[in-house]
DNA sequence: CTTTGTATGTGCGGCACCGCACGGATTGTA
DNA sequence: TACAATCCGTGCGGTGCCGCACATACAAAG
């Protein structure tokens, strides 16, 4: 386990990187860094939440499956955020599952011991509680931009979003995965992806997309895109410096 | 001001109320029963809050104005809830706009009271936390709503968070109000309310609206009020004992 | 009683998205 | 090389809501 000696400086994840070094020194011990696999279900509806996780590469989803059986996701967190707020929130269950979205890393913390460095290290909880805050912002303006967006709009603040997390402008992703976030079919997402291509915004063929015209993809995206952005970096300003890119 | 000596038995607003006698009587002198007038602004965009309120009889609705000049609720709060998660939480400004929806009463308290409250009591502190997930709770639910529901299924669901508000069956609403809150139009809340009343489960003329028949109205709702006050209900459970009617 | 304003009813064309069906194209596997 | 599976393209009828325009009905004020 000499992994676990990790240095505060290569931790990939926001939150985690912005704890003060005493802070961090105290959680460090406690984290434990993961694979998680693609659709691997970290939380089950209604159960009891036994893990939290800070990603590091990859990105999770929370997913609502209403009566009708379609599922829609509520919100999406990598890494710039985390999974579990409401462990050191309230209680600890929800009536919603989270599924792994993106293969990759997340350092991973028992749920008994976040609650007690949510008592312990003040920073951390601040740090925790203003990640709360841009969550709200998130789910907020998803409930604003599912009533006033268009598909094509959506689809584009999503890759974008999905850039942010991965940092690569080539990635695998199938037109049918798309639609299962944004809630809508999945040839609704194939012809909005259709007019990109033909904008030169983007180019895709089976199950991989590459952006291409980020200026393009930022005026065709909705503004839910950076207003959702922009109030993150306001709400964590004092902890991380800018929304690294 | 000896209308301040309240008795906690007397408080009608649920959080205050779920408090144990001795941090009420710590966070009571701070309080302070004021009128909120239909359409009053209690927070404008951006701006920092100054005050926190716990409604009593009022309502209070948390509007967003999109680029396109369409305002659309995220989030409403009456005597189950408070305004100002954000002060405790951590950057005190938000993106959005708080409007009194219905005339009425609520405990308004500095935000700075709240933040000292916050740190010394901890049912306090507790209780809003708990609060805040409830929040979560009901926003995501109104993103899934917006995604997925009809205009006649959010009316009744409206309807009823309304009536769990005020708990009389004939109230003030004209379409056009409900068209704001809901982000569609006028006509189209006409036809809904139009078949409603069609199949006898409500009534009105001229900006009355009398509920009549609540079995018919739970049905033809979706299942997001519901969900909305289970989570409510089971997050608090731990201080309120029953979701009262 | 008349006027003016507000609240609601109704119709029409348009659009975005739906559900469904099927066809074509590329990739992995035997 | 053949086959199956996956991914994407496309068309069709249907529906829910849109924006707009206007008619109607009631209410308060003169």
């Amino acid at each position: 386990m000499s992994k676990s000696k990790k240095a505060k400086e290569t931790i990939q994840n926001q939150l985690l990187a912005a704890l003060p070094q005493s802070e961090f020194d105290n959680i460090n011990p406690k984290l434990k860094l993961v694979d998680l696999e693609l659709n691997e279900v970290l939380w089950e509806m209604e159960e009891k939440r036994e893990y939290v996780y800070f990603p590091t590469t990859a990105m999770i989803c929370l997913l609502y499956e209403s009566e009708e059986g379609v599922s829609i996701e509520v919100g999406m967190t990598g890494r710039h955020g985390m999974l579990g707020v409401v462990t050191f929130i309230g209680d600890s269950r929800m009536a919603k599952r989270a599924v792994v979205q993106r293969e990759g890393q997340a350092y991973r913390i028992k749920a008994t011991d976040v609650e007690k460095a949510f008592l312990e290290c003040k920073d951390f909880q601040e740090i925790c509680m203003r990640y709360t805050q841009t969550l709200i912002a998130q789910i907020s303006q998803s409930a604003i931009c599912n009533r006033l967006h268009s598909v094509d709009q959506q689809l584009c603040r999503y890759l974008l979003v999905n850039y942010d997390n991965i940092r690569t402008k080539t990635f695998s992703m199938t037109h049918e995965q798309i639609s299962n976030v944004l809630g809508v079919r999945r040839e609704s997402v194939s012809v909005a992806a259709a007019r990109l291509r033909e904008s030169g915004i983007i180019a895709y063929s089976r199950g991989k997309i590459t952006l291409l015209d980020f200026k393009g993809l930022l005026s065709s995206a909705c503004e839910c895109y950076e207003v959702v952005k922009d109030q993150y970096d306001r709400i964590l300003s004092k902890y991380i410096s800018v929304h690294s890119k």
